[in-house]
DNA sequence: CTTGACGGCTAATTCGGATTAGCCTATAAT
DNA sequence: ATTATAGGCTAATCCGAATTAGCCGTCAAG
């Protein structure tokens, strides 16, 4: 059932391991396990599958936008949460942060499919830096910000103290996307990271 | 004349905008100034370009790896050029790295290039992990291992204090890549990181 | 019970892009 | 002077991949 859904679904994961002028209309309906005609009963062409899994990427940007800007605005629940925030906690913080980003099914691939397609258009490269530059530059700027307000972390740039927490979980996310055997040693790279992190930006000097 | 030459040129250039599959032969003849057919006098076919560019790319790496280590083990030369360092000068330092990786042709194209053929396969997968990951991490180590022994800088994990250095700029240098008109913000959040990272890991603290 | 939309299939069709065939000229070496 | 080679061109050819045509079974609504 619902033939149109898997189509997007296994479109997604081709077009992010090949990219989409690599991926045929046939693989794509061998995969969902119907024959590459069938599928225009669905869509009207290839492209607007593509299509598809953009506009459908967007609404869930939106989302996730709108919810972390509900969220965000409202200090006093999240204040919360970094209460009595240690290096421990920061780390496990982070590397779960890195870790569902890794593994997310939907996350990954779509990262790696825009990762592919980011030139092709103005609007793919606005979304791509959207969503892996701006977006999360903001969000975990707003929870380091809590944190300072919360006397944890000390800095007088927080969006640049933000870029320093985040660039190198950016980076290690790349690496792992493209060598996933090199995941253990990104971790260690990640926890050390967080550390010296604290220990830059911690209270502790 | 050297139409051999011209055309991995310009078949670099189309392949770092649009990627292997999306260029067509003609393409690149067109830009090179003959017909499709005439390219073959050349070259075996079209994938024979691509490896031919890969090959290269190849050649000017192992080159620039040799030609760092030959510097890079010799510390009394490069200890002299940071004897008075300052935090403009660790500005200028990264501001110069950034602008020159940014702009110049080759290392542009090849950069874009690889992040759209990074999943191909292995192999390129491990080139863009060495080029853009490893061997700056190395060599940028170095360098700023040398300013901590100058007492420049004082960090008791190098290669941590290096991924803090660097991967802010690799980000923003993905940034520019996609969205070339963003230039003049990365450059400021550029000299805003330096800054900052001098502070934290300068000796005045 | 019958009809129409839905979704699948096979068999074309189309078409664009890579590659080959075969020819031609200029030039450099014998 | 002759010839071989390099490198260009036009005109096929080939082929694979997207898409269309047209057929069929199912099933829900009338």
């Amino acid at each position: 059932m619902d033939t149109r859904r898997r189509i997007l679904d296994e479109a997604l994961t081709l077009f992010s391991e090949k990219g989409y002028a690599n991926v045929f209309v046939n693989d794509i309906a061998e995969k969902v396990g119907i024959k590459a005609p069938s599928l225009y009963k669905h869509y009207k062409n290839k492209q607007a599958i593509f299509d598809a899994i953009i506009d459908e990427m967007n609404h869930r940007f939106e989302q996730q936008a709108h919810d972390l800007s509900i969220n965000g605005t409202d200090p006093t629940a999240d204040a919360e949460v970094y209460k009595n925030m240690d290096e421990d906690h920061l780390v496990k913080l982070g590397t779960d942060l890195f870790i569902y980003y890794l593994h997310d099914s939907y996350t990954r691939r779509v990262r790696k499919m825009l990762t592919l397609e980011q030139f092709k258009d103005k609007d793919l490269a606005k979304m791509y830096s959207k969503q892996y530059f701006d977006m999360p530059l903001t969000y975990q700027g707003m929870l380091l910000g809590l944190l300072v307000s919360q006397g944890f972390l000390m800095a007088d740039d927080v969006p640049v103290m933000t870029l320093h927490f985040y660039a190198p979980i950016y980076m290690l996310l790349t690496v792992c996307d493209r060598q996933p055997e090199r995941e253990q040693e990104a971790l260690g790279i990640m926890e050390k990271h967080i550390r010296q992190f604290d220990k830059l930006y911690g209270r502790n000097f």
